[in-house]
DNA sequence: CAATATGGACAGGCCATCTGACTACATGTC
DNA sequence: GACATGTAGTCAGATGGCCTGTCCATATTG
């Protein structure tokens, strides 16, 4: 008999998400660090999906993410010091720097979408065909209405 | 025209998946400490989860989690302190100690899931009707497949 | 011009994890 | 029963990823 507090009873929707991006996350940044990029952190998807291909502020990362100008900033340095990102003075704006992803930062990004959709293909194989486009379409309509609060 | 690198051409199923997490998280441990639970903390949940009702070792618990022995021993020493565990020692084992639930610790597990329930619902609503269940369905699915590897 | 808002930097702190090194106890083999 | 090895847990130290508070420089607006 099992006698564990929650799991036994049912699965919190918490936990049903929190596990497969978790497993998600690992493959995915364990095959950047095995291609090349070891010193991607999940965190940096922060900048890497919110940055604009013009350049974006820090503040304007900051807020998109979610996160504080101290935060993604600290993330930002990270990036720059390690190549992926350039970080420029604003023309427009004396106080603001641009944000803009370098070669490598492209290089990174695109890696980072192509790691995802193979680990998905991966989730997708072991569930029943169709249904992984099924849960991909129930998260993104779920995701559309939490986005627009 | 968007230029965002990632989000413009597709949302990985990272974000998609991490988005609600965290909508949900923030839900959740803010209704605890709305309800006298300030001192409970999401990494808190990895102990609420896994302890057996009769008691489960600190080893055994940072396994099921999978932490390390130290972190699990961090967070169980956080419960202990603010009256959410006890700690004792394991009579059948002289290494070891047992880590059980007192009636808050009880009730801050049942109050942690009947908030997800709630903010389950609310998701629920937002989709059209019988859709959660449907995602709910895939996910368990998909978390029975990644549980087994 | 003065007042206020904004972009960013600096300082400091906390939490949640890790690794490495260690002690105490348990167990299995001879 | 003694010894070797394995396991439960602790101690110390580090790191990453966030936060708040404070401040400066530059914009913007009345």
């Amino acid at each position: 008999m099992d006698e564990r507090t929650i799991s036994a009873t049912e699965r919190t929707i918490g936990y049903l998400l929190r596990l497969p991006y978790e497993r998600l996350s690992e493959r995915v940044y364990g095959g950047l660090a095995a291609q090349g990029f070891p010193d991607i952190r999940p965190a940096h998807s922060a900048v890497l999906r919110h940055i604009a291909g013009s350049g974006s502020r820090v503040s304007d990362l900051a807020e998109r993410a979610g996160l504080t100008k101290q935060s993604m900033a600290y993330l930002v340095e990270a990036l720059a010091a390690a190549g992926y990102v350039s970080v420029a003075p604003d023309p427009a704006d004396g106080r603001a720097k641009l944000v803009r992803l370098t070669r490598r930062g492209h290089a990174v990004s695109e890696t980072l979408v192509r790691l995802s959709r193979e680990v998905e293909a991966d989730f997708a194989a072991r569930l029943a065909p169709g249904q992984m486009a099924t849960l991909r379409g129930l998260l993104g309509e779920l995701a559309d209405a939490l986005e627009r609060p």
